[in-house]
DNA sequence: ACTTGAAAATCAAGTATCTTTATTATAAAG
DNA sequence: CTTTATAATAAAGATACTTGATTTTCAAGT
């Protein structure tokens, strides 16, 4: 039973580990490009999600929308990103990559990529089932406090400036 | 071997939800308790690590030792910090949280712990290993490449603005 | 002991980013 | 066809960040 609660422990351990590490990959990244982290994050989303909006930007970054103006407006400037009119309504706009943006951090992430790829490629199906079930469990749990969160978010703690 | 390929896509998109999900919790609490993103950065550094010192912060967060600085006295003058001098350097000093910051935090997280950790208890020891061992090897690798983009920091890109 | 060069933290001035509030345009509902 | 809500933007003010200089201390070398 003491063996298992170690084992419990060391998963949250290197969960926690994992994700620090990833902060830190993610500021060394932002400061060779001089992008602040925001900057990061957003291009993050857009890697993944291939085109967003400047509503769902605000939300991931957690800027406000007049921020996220300013942010977008830069990361244009910078060929980072493009916008163009959504066709399903007048109002808004579409995000996405340029490809400025693969050119720029590719060199600096496809290694990594590689090295990773190869870490997932040693392990067995069995095991990679595994790994793979407990990671989309993790963050659908982290999902759903985090809109809790925000939902509370309506009667908000004073700042601490 | 296609469905290998396909268990190995899903670790790498499962790992990246995770850690994108982890980044949306933590500015969701920012936003709650009126925090920007460093400040919570260095504030889950000091919950993991106890104690650390500014310069460690400084990098930790990728904020420069002046920001850094006055980061800290944010943090001090909310009492979610302590700042004393460290015994060995007097040139130094050393971080730690101090309480109020526990008890400002903790009832915005502790019912996600307790579902995290039920996630866990319901894998057998073996799986937990399995998860625990990739869990560190993965952080390991981004470690490693981390320092590198760290050590090739001297010709640096020119910033975006 | 005494210099010298480096390291840790801080400070002050300037710059950039973020928030707030208001505005424009469009959508959706009554 | 008014009313209310939503999406993005703009401008002004507040906040945070960087840069460069300063202070104190450390670690070697002489």
């Amino acid at each position: 039973m003491n063996v298992k609660r170690d084992l419990e422990t060391q998963v949250l351990m290197a969960a926690r580990e994992s994700n620090i590490s990833s902060i830190l990959f993610r500021n060394a990244i932002s400061r060779k490009l001089g992008l602040v982290s925001t900057d990061s994050e957003c291009l993050s989303l857009l890697s993944i999600k291939g085109v967003s909006t400047p509503k769902d930007i605000a939300r991931f970054t957690g800027l406000t929308t007049g921020s996220t103006t300013a942010m977008l407006d830069r990361l244009e400037k910078a060929k980072f990103i493009k916008r163009r009119p959504n066709p399903a309504d007048r109002r808004g706009v579409l995000v996405e990559i340029n490809e400025q943006w693969t050119k720029t951090v590719g060199p600096l992430v496809e290694e990594i990529q590689q090295a990773q790829a190869e870490l997932i490629a040693s392990y067995s199906d069995n095991d990679l089932a595994t790994i793979a079930d407990f990671l989309i469990r993790f963050a659908n749990n982290v999902k759903a406090y985090t809109h809790r969160i925000e939902e509370s978010l309506n009667q908000p703690h004073r700042g601490i400036t």
